[in-house]
DNA sequence: TCCTTATGTACAA
DNA sequence: TGTACCTAAGGAC
């Protein structure tokens, strides 16, 4: 489940089970051997999470950068840990836990500039307490690009994903495919807003709701639902079934190589 | 048992 | 724009 929330969580669930001891750092199915080696036995002193990049932090200056890409997972457990299986990428071990990584895009030990390269090429993620939406609304203004690829687009605003796009754009009313430059800067400051009060809960249930009390099926007087992705959403793979609030058809079409939702009655230009 | 799909990204053409 | 990469679950057969 990998947007931006699943891996600021990750980074407080790695510190709170591995930070400040020795820690034992296999990599079971290879690709992560040679890292691996070089850190097993060293102190996990630290981690952070910008955007989806995930980084933990060896003794002074190595660390670790994961990418969970669209397949990674990630699966925490109690020592003693139980022999991996061969699509263990990276497992840490010591007295009390163990945690295996599986099928990331990217786990490679880098240096502290190497670190910065990958923040400098992020935007600001609403879920950092340093970031400055004005730079992202810079960008977003001054494009042609529809409003639904700029917010997945990590250079401009990072963490978005294709649920957190989907559903922040249904709650603000917004058609994804106006152009950037068609946001207001009113528009703006909500959706920044939005998405950090969203994502801060994504981080704290480790899942996706989106659903405003008002909305959801019980004060609705509609049955009760569970949608297929373990969260509440409006639109985010509900094709062609009723929207929650009008009753139009969801819709959902390419963009980008992804599938996105909206709903044409709730979403204007 | 095979096929499709997925909350992602990078690179080639 | 298309394709490659990484894994696992669910559905069709």
């Amino acid at each position: 489940m990998p947007e931006g929330h699943t891996i600021h969580r990750l980074a407080l669930d790695y510190g709170g089970h591995f930070a400040d001891r020795a820690v034992q750092v296999t990599s079971p199915q290879g690709k992560f051997s040679d890292s691996a080696a070089l850190l097993n036995g060293t102190e996990l002193t630290r981690t952070e999470a910008h955007g989806k990049h995930l980084f933990l932090g060896f003794r002074d200056a190595d660390w670790v950068h994961i990418h969970l890409g669209l397949f990674g997972k990630v699966d925490f457990g109690d020592a003693p840990a139980p022999p991996p299986t061969d699509t263990v990428r990276l497992r840490l071990a010591n007295d009390t836990s163990y945690v295996d990584l599986r099928g990331p895009t990217t786990c490679a030990l880098i240096t502290d500039t190497e670190k910065r390269a990958v923040h400098d090429r992020l935007g600001p993620d609403p879920l950092r307490p340093d970031s400055d939406p004005a730079p992202a609304y810079r960008r977003v203004s001054r494009s042609r690009t529809t409003v639904a690829a700029l917010l997945m687009d990590q250079k401009v605003i990072a963490g978005v994903g294709n649920v957190y796009r989907a559903e922040v754009l249904f709650r603000h009313g917004i058609d994804p495919y106006r152009a950037g430059r068609d946001i207001t800067p009113a528009e703006w400051d909500a959706i920044w807003a939005d998405l950090v009060e969203l994502m801060q809960e994504g981080v704290r249930n480790n899942r996706i709701d989106t659903v405003r009390p008002e909305h959801t099926p019980e004060a609705m007087g509609r049955p009760p639902r569970v949608d297929d992705h373990g969260g509440e959403v409006y639109v985010y793979r509900r094709a062609n079934l009723p929207c929650h609030i009008c009753g139009s058809e969801i819709r959902t079409a390419d963009l980008a190589a992804r599938n996105l939702f909206w709903c044409p009655n709730c979403q204007r230009a």
